[in-house]
DNA sequence: GTCTATAGAACGATAGAC
DNA sequence: GTCTATCGTTCTATAGAC
């Protein structure tokens, strides 16, 4: 059974449940409680992504989920809460994303063109979580923030690894890995500001334009 | 006279007044209450930059701004009003800083690094007013969106000139010319989501790195 | 032009019936 | 587990005195 356990109203909701759920499908069918849970992240997601967190209301987010504005509060005990769990859950899937694309890569040069690709195509595809990862970020309280952080820190040492294996093979020329590594972040995330679906660029085209980009920036010159 | 109108409380607040001052100070001497609406643009921006717009309060801005609730009103109709008028200054100054370093520079090369550098720069020494230009937009009402995103295509043009006159010199071999401006520009917005001062890296390290990098990304290769 | 006081609406979250 | 009803708070913005 590879259907989802919520009915999507849009594509971009289907992105969001998506990268939301947990890996392979729901083992146990899906509970009705977990069912309802999921529709609430989703519905969070859209108006998290479309207003920002503190515009968006918790009455919002129940009439999205199509629950009485008391309904949510069985699922999650906060606005904040919820904002973590989809915060968490978005940073977890990229990470897996980005691991698995340096370990499979034949090279550095391949694995930082399907890093920074992988991770800027997924800035696109899943713009609205995308946005709610890297630019809610401040609502979270502290402790919410902490763990983020971890996560994060994963990420940013995913890219600054492949960099100084592809400076040790002699296939890079970089002077400042961490430094590089941040820039080259910084395009694949800043995808999740600017991107809007229906536009002339696709995710594909900006996976390929930002690892080719990416791998030119770091490439050994001839001479 | 050189000193600026208001005294500024801290060096974030020095690099918000410098960047939303009428250029070459005051000829007029500054009227009160011209005073009191740059205080209150200044504490303004010290909020949103904070918290974002939605979570600031006007009574966070007022008591700032050292007055009461009421009094922020009668310099500026809305709150609304108030992120439109940081935004538009903020767009200005960024744009003029673009313009000149292009204008000022001897070739493309020079010319690209200067305005990326310059640009990166700007999003760390003005981070405040750089995240409020570059994430609280959508807050905007709809008119005054399309007054920014004019100033927006401007800042984008600039950068999309220098390339394309780059690879008219032969100095540049770039294959998406608008791809590649966005890139750079993303690099050099990030800053303002990234940054805080007080880290390891300086505006004029950032400045320094990301013009190297924008040069090495599409400048011609040997062979 | 600044204040005190407050109108009028909306907010996050909870109580208690079913 | 979902509902209706609402508590207690906080918000933007305005009225009117000085």
């Amino acid at each position: 059974m590879l259907s989802t356990v919520t009915t999507p109203t849009s594509p971009a909701d289907a992105a969001v449940l998506d990268a939301l759920a947990p890996e392979g499908g729901r083992p146990d069918g899906g509970s009705d409680a977990a069912e309802t849970a999921v529709r609430i992240m989703v519905a969070a997601a859209d108006a998290f992504a479309e207003r920002g967190f503190s515009a968006t209301t918790t009455r919002d987010i129940a009439s999205r989920a199509g629950l009485s504005p008391a309904g949510v509060y069985v699922h999650f005990a906060s606005k904040e809460v919820l904002l973590f769990e989809l915060s968490r859950r978005g940073h977890l899937r990229a990470r897996d994303l980005l691991v698995a694309a340096a370990r499979d890569a034949a090279d550095p040069t391949e694995a930082l063109r399907a890093i920074i690709g992988g991770f800027s195509r997924w800035h696109a595809e899943h713009h609205q979580l995308g946005r709610i990862v890297q630019f809610e970020f401040r609502h979270l309280g502290p402790e919410h923030q902490e763990q983020v952080l971890d996560l994060r820190r994963e990420i940013d040492g995913v890219v600054a690894d492949v960099l100084a294996a592809g400076v040790a093979s002699g296939e890079f020329d970089v002077e400042d890995v961490r430094g590089t590594a941040l820039a080259l972040l910084s395009t694949a995330i800043d995808v999740a500001r600017w991107y809007s679906p229906g536009q002339r660029r696709t995710p594909e085209s900006i996976e390929r334009l930002y690892g080719e980009l990416a791998v030119r920036l770091v490439r050994r010159h001839a001479g």
